[in-house]
DNA sequence: TGGAAATCAATAAAAATTATCCAAAAGGAA
DNA sequence: TTCCTTTTGGATAATTTTTATTGATTTCCA
């Protein structure tokens, strides 16, 4: 959980409760799509309209406060900017998991700089399933 | 330049001359995003529907003849499917450069194990500046 | 070649995103 | 604090994107 409040001012922005709680439920819950974070901040904001969660998203992502996780087929998640990592996204349950990117990184950064392409940052994900999913599977069998 | 008529029998689907003309564009150009392609289909098929091409990338997509490259903050690209690689995506004009997988392909795997997660495939996007774009930039200061 | 099944084009409908406009709130300066 | 400027929020309209529907056309195999 991270000081809300000066990661915004840093940027210039101004600390309203319906943007703070964005924040704060993207970084609950690890990674939220739009409507997964407009469902959430109805719950103790119950005026708050969907547009202004468009509009908080997309500033955020700008000062890049949060970032934006495109996944095939599904809309874009969100999570709270942090230390490079890649994703382990459930195409059963479509969870995601964030995982250590360290090995990677060298030999990514390698690879752009052999393509003489400046590298300013990459986005990873494993398709797959979840080991709660497996269980479950698993189980039924 | 694929078999596109036998990828298509492979799975089942008729070997339209819309549906063969989109594998074409996307497979020509390498990666297209649905206007794209709805508009170069367009110039040799001049009354084809947007719709169709929709469909058409929906159970070309089912059917792993192409696949998605989710981009954040655009629209989705396709790209015929081909041998794992990943993405140099530019920033700058769009562009999306395939780049070998190889050495990386090892690391994420074990990765993805370690996590006790079943992976099934990977989608990895380098962003940034290509070259043309980099020697553009240059050339102006 | 005939005919079932798949596909297409046109269009309507639905879903997702963005823009507009005015009231409300935030934050700096006095 | 209080005033004032600027940003933001909420409601809503407009736009854009995607999906569904329907009847006509095409594919392709027997």
């Amino acid at each position: 959980m991270g000081d809300y409040i000066s990661m915004l001012k840093q940027n210039g922005l101004k600390t309203t409760f319906q943007r703070l709680y964005i924040m704060q439920v993207i970084d609950d819950y690890g990674h939220l799509d739009i409507d997964e974070i407009y469902s959430k901040v109805l719950l103790v904001h119950p005026s708050i309209s969907l547009a202004t969660i468009y509009k908080n998203i997309l500033t955020l992502v700008e000062k890049k406060v949060i970032k934006e996780v495109p996944i095939e087929g599904k809309k874009s998640k969100y999570e709270i900017l942090k230390q490079d990592h890649f994703h382990l996204i459930c195409i059963e349950c479509g969870s995601v998991e964030d995982c250590d990117y360290e090995e990677l990184s060298g030999v990514v950064s390698s690879s752009s700089r052999h393509h003489h392409f400046l590298q300013k940052k990459v986005e990873l994900s494993v398709y797959g399933y979840c080991k709660k999913c497996i269980d479950k599977i698993n189980e039924k069998s």
